[in-house]
DNA sequence: TCAAAAGTGTTCGGTTTACACCCATGA
DNA sequence: TCATGGGTGTAAACCGAACACTTTTGA
């Protein structure tokens, strides 16, 4: 079904395909989204198994790179106009990493022994935005924490790896952690979201003088509600102006 | 010729390409090495056109994308351990955007229309290394100053715009600059290297306290000699102790 | 009244910047 | 002797790091 569902907008093309590792913060973790296939084996005694993987799949060959990976996006969470970047493109030979991989591409594929690169996309959601129940939400996808994730299919648990790195670079040079909060987000929330992605404790104080003097914080007439203590100030991410400032200066750090 | 001498190697993947954009740098200008073909042509009155590209190839269906890079590399330049870095893949289906391209392709490829997507990467070369005359140096290969590329063929002026873009910022966070030097350097030298690939002037005094505070340059019992004025100090990389540097501590900003 | 996070300034030390003159060499 | 790049120190501004207490709220 889930192959039917894609042939139907294009003729899939065999040899290449996109891999999304797609980030959301729940102020406590940050999480990715995998998904769950459970398939019957041939293999006695065994009659199922389980193959954890990062959404993905082949491209479409009237397709861009960039497209495709939003395509996946759209397809598993409904949403677009989601943060996406391509980081790294894979392409050992070997991907193919167990007999469960061979199986499980025998079961999708049209050819499931061709060889098949991956160019990998990370990208960050709005935990709020998206509707788990939503009828788009398909198959058994499911959030884990970065700290803990399982073995995965083929070379995923690399890709993941880079995934992370590829984030928290990011996240020193540019301000992509608001991509990962609510619209409206106090000052706390984003710096417990640096604290956790750079592994790292920050001071206070440092950290809101720092954000704020980068000019791009619209503090909003509205407090938190609803939190047995202190109600925070609430803040937007000027985007506009970031990328106003962004053309005219360079090295705008984060 | 090209192609057979390709094919002896193993079979090519028709779906997956390297490029390679090759800098170097001679003390004036960062350059970039380019390829040249030429091939008569069946448009009337046009009997040749020039297909000005960056040197690059099919993969071979069992090779690793980092291998297939360093095939291009060696095959073009006869050198090995050269620095490279895969830095995008571009997979637009309409990366083919003249007849011109068409019809090369059609000259040397077995499947002219076949969709390619192609991986790239930066290689950084030093010029004392290389002979231009060496019987492996295939092909029309002439280095062009990146502040005068000209029109290329499908989209590789915008991998080349790319590749100087992941250039620079690679030379802001890891020591990269040597590999377009020779073993033995002296400091203005270094900095001449930065100001040209940065586009910046930058202060004598300054660029050498924070570059010697580094503590990888070993200065050489040697000095410059054959020039018209004071005879400079040589310096030498010290890979080992930066990278033991580099796994100790994080953010080694260059 | 307690627990939990919000909010707020100052000091210190290191880093970055700006800046100018003499030196050694080959042509 | 001239043109060319090599080599050097200091002061001021700026930036990052460290650090503690009061406030507001809901439970």
């Amino acid at each position: 079904m889930y192959r039917k569902n894609v042939e139907q907008k294009g003729k899939l093309n065999p040899h290449v395909s996109v891999d999304c590792a797609i980030f959301g913060f729940d102020f406590e973790e940050l999480k990715i989204l995998l998904i769950e296939r459970v398939k019957p084996t041939e293999i006695p005694n065994d009659y199922f198994f389980r193959n954890i993987s990062l959404p993905g799949n082949l491209i479409l060959d009237n397709e861009d790179l960039d497209t495709s990976a939003k395509r996946v996006l759209r397809e598993l969470t409904g949403l677009d106009n989601i943060f996406m970047e391509q980081f790294y493109t894979f392409g050992d030979p070997n991907r193919v990493k167990s007999k469960y991989d061979e199986e499980w591409l025998k079961s999708i594929r049209e050819e499931p022994t061709a060889r098949v690169i991956t160019v990998a996309y990370y990208s960050l959601v709005k935990l709020d935005k998206l509707n788990l129940h939503a009828a788009s939400f398909a198959q058994n996808a499911s959030w884990y924490p970065v700290s803990k994730i399982p073995d995965l299919a083929f070379d995923h648990n690399q890709i993941v790896y880079k995934a992370i790195q590829s984030l928290k670079h990011k996240l020193h040079t540019e301000p992509i952690g608001f991509e990962l909060l609510p619209e409206k987000f106090t000052l706390g929330q984003l710096q417990k979201l640096y604290e956790i992605i750079l592994n790292a404790t920050l001071d206070k104080r440092n950290f809101r003088r720092k954000i704020l003097s980068k000019k791009v914080l619209i503090p909003l007439m509205e407090k938190q509600v609803g939190v047995p203590h202190k109600q925070a100030q609430l803040y937007s991410f000027d985007k506009e102006k970031y990328e106003e400032m962004r053309t005219e200066m360079v090295g705008f750090d984060f």
